[in-house]
DNA sequence: CCGATTATTGAAACGGTTTTCATTAAAAGA
DNA sequence: TCTTTTAATGAAAACCGTTTCAATAATCGG
């Protein structure tokens, strides 16, 4: 595919995006507002986990008089809507990805490095739904997480530290876009 | 079974998670304390989830002079030690249960009344191991959690709240066990 | 267009978790 | 036993996420 073309579908699905944050907007007898534009604009050009903090940073640069609590706002907003997803991996930090137009996944977690691998499972998917429905619960989101030792670490911990427990979170998170 | 086996069968596994206490406070090289012995004293005397800040008022009542700091550092040990698990249910707060002897399981938070059912299931398990292993993990922990209406919720909400969304967290927290 | 209404904003406070640091005390060695 | 070493303790601070509240600004009605 073109660049032009990749661009093109680009912008087509930031417009779908607006026009749904403006759609919950309405719906919700909310108002929209400069700061909310900015902040979906924004967050829609990063396709990084990013925490509010990070993002309240990526913002100050363009308005400097949006606060840390509106962005904050802004992000349960945006997960209300449908266009954000909250994202837990264990360090107390609490990250966004996109959502909309994003396929649902889950993550695995490399308990050593932090890398982060999203990955889909029909079937794990299927029967959580089948075990909500046998205790009578009509199922509305779930989240799944592993922790395991990636590749690498296995191989790291072979060659130089082969009594290293894992430690403290490391700092580094290392995103990889894995499909079925 | 008769109340007096109850007890003893009750008294015969603190003996045991104590032991698995002091090997893992040998095998680590740290020291054992009398704050130590009195927070898993208690920790193992209460079966509900409870929070450091719930373990440390209960500790207040018989040694005063035990901290807060202390409590939640002994907590983290336990769950080091395999004889407590964190469990999170969207409120923010950081609950502990057992974990040694109690089969491990999952939960579904219901999200009107905050119902937790806890459930395992074999399938899901076994899926979840496969899918580290595809992406070169080797697999150590996970975390499930799913949400949606329990039975009651769905009755209460034909009845007499047919448009109530759900809202704030909610503060009451019944416990069901239920087994596969 | 103007005023009334009411959602939004941002600073600051709050709440729970985690870390820091000076002090205390457990274990190990002489 | 006495000394040395080093982990554990608890108060306080730091940290992130969330809520509060007075001031501001977007929408609505006239």
């Amino acid at each position: 595919m073109l660049k032009l073309e990749d661009m093109a579908k680009k912008i087509e699905e930031f417009k779908n995006e607006k026009e749904i944050f403006l759609e919950h907007i309405q719906k919700a007898g909310l108002r929209r507002t400069a700061q909310r534009d900015l902040i979906l604009e924004i967050f829609l050009r990063t396709e990084e986990h990013l925490t509010s903090e990070d993002l309240y940073w990526l913002v100050q640069k363009e308005d400097p008089s949006v606060g840390h609590t509106t962005v904050y706002r802004t992000l349960k907003l945006l997960t209300e809507a449908g266009l954000a997803r909250e994202v837990r991996f264990g360090d107390n930090k609490t990250y966004y990805e996109h959502h909309y137009n994003h396929e649902h996944h889950d993550h695995i977690i490399c308990t050593e490095c932090g890398k982060v691998v999203e990955f889909f499972s029909p079937e794990i998917e299927s029967m959580q739904d089948a075990v909500a429905h046998k205790f009578g619960f009509i199922p509305t989101h779930h989240s799944l997480r592993l922790w395991g030792v990636c590749e690498d670490c296995q191989h790291k911990a072979n060659e130089s530290h082969p009594t290293m427990a894992s430690g403290a979170q490391p700092r580094v998170r290392v995103k990889t876009i894995a499909g079925n």
